[in-house]
DNA sequence: CATCGCAGTTAGGGGAATCTAACTATATAG
DNA sequence: CTATATAGTTAGATTCCCCTAACTGCGATG
């Protein structure tokens, strides 16, 4: 897989969250989602496509190679394996917990994202075993603690 | 606090860690931590005093100003409480969660680190109490689990 | 079918951070 | 005290990403 700046895999993301199947992302929507103007976003795409990430003819809509789908992908999955990880586990502001994830995913190695979705698998099982038993679960972000 | 660039706090901090008491930090130093040319380390050093955080005459060893050491330490202490979070509760190995602090230390929320270090401490406490018990404690990270 | 508005494009410029290469200052060893 | 190694500095180029301003293509509406 092609090695990206932050930017880069920034914009991969968001056309890949813009694009619904057949239809393809378009620059405005792009620009406004990232907050830049329309003509950073056009570079942008020259970029991207360069790298054989997108599918861009001039005035079209913007297509995802395989390529490029399967790096979006992967970023797009560490996002939200941060994001479940802070709001259910960390039991951070959803809001709060989306921003952190949008910086973090470019960052954050696979080793530690694998370990956070192991983390949060191992802790459903937890739940389901404890409330079975009918034992009072103390971990922290467990529904059914008992609290003060 | 004055708003710094994620370069800029990684200069800031590889000063504070540099010095010891009474002594300031040399630019080779910096440019080798950092593994940037002593050129850049250089001219990063221009920006920083200008923002009046680091005391910087020609020739000489580099200072934090107060404003400088408190920036550096509110970077440092987040670090610290990622690469713990990482470590300990995530079970990451320490090089990586070192790795990743140091990326993450940057993006991350007020919020979520101060999630982490109570999630951390919370954590601590349930060992504690569970010990005193006799219970075996099932947490993923528990050096009292009963694994199979 | 002319035109008007919006989407997309291009040109040009600026800031941040990096580099190499060449320079100057400082300090130490003989 | 001089020669030389090491530390620090400066200049100039490059890359990345962003911006503004001005332009072009396209399509809907009267």
């Amino acid at each position: 897989m092609e090695k990206l700046t932050f930017t880069m895999e920034n914009y991969l993301e968001a056309i890949y969250e813009l694009s619904s199947d057949g239809n393809g992302a378009r620059i405005s929507d792009i620009a406004e989602r990232l907050s830049v103007t329309k003509a950073s976003a056009n570079s942008a795409m020259s970029t991207l496509s360069e790298k054989g990430l997108i599918i861009n003819e001039r005035y079209k809509e913007i297509f995802l190679t395989p390529s490029g789908r399967e790096h979006a992908e992967f970023t797009s999955k560490k996002h939200q394996v941060i994001q479940e990880f802070f709001t259910k586990i960390l039991k951070v502001d959803a809001v709060i917990a989306n921003r952190d994830a949008c910086a973090i995913e470019h960052v954050i190695s696979n080793d530690s994202i694998y370990a956070m979705q192991e983390f949060i698998l191992t802790e459903k099982l937890n739940h389901t075993t404890l409330n079975f038993r009918g034992i009072h679960c103390a971990k922290p972000g467990c529904h059914n603690a008992k609290r003060p």
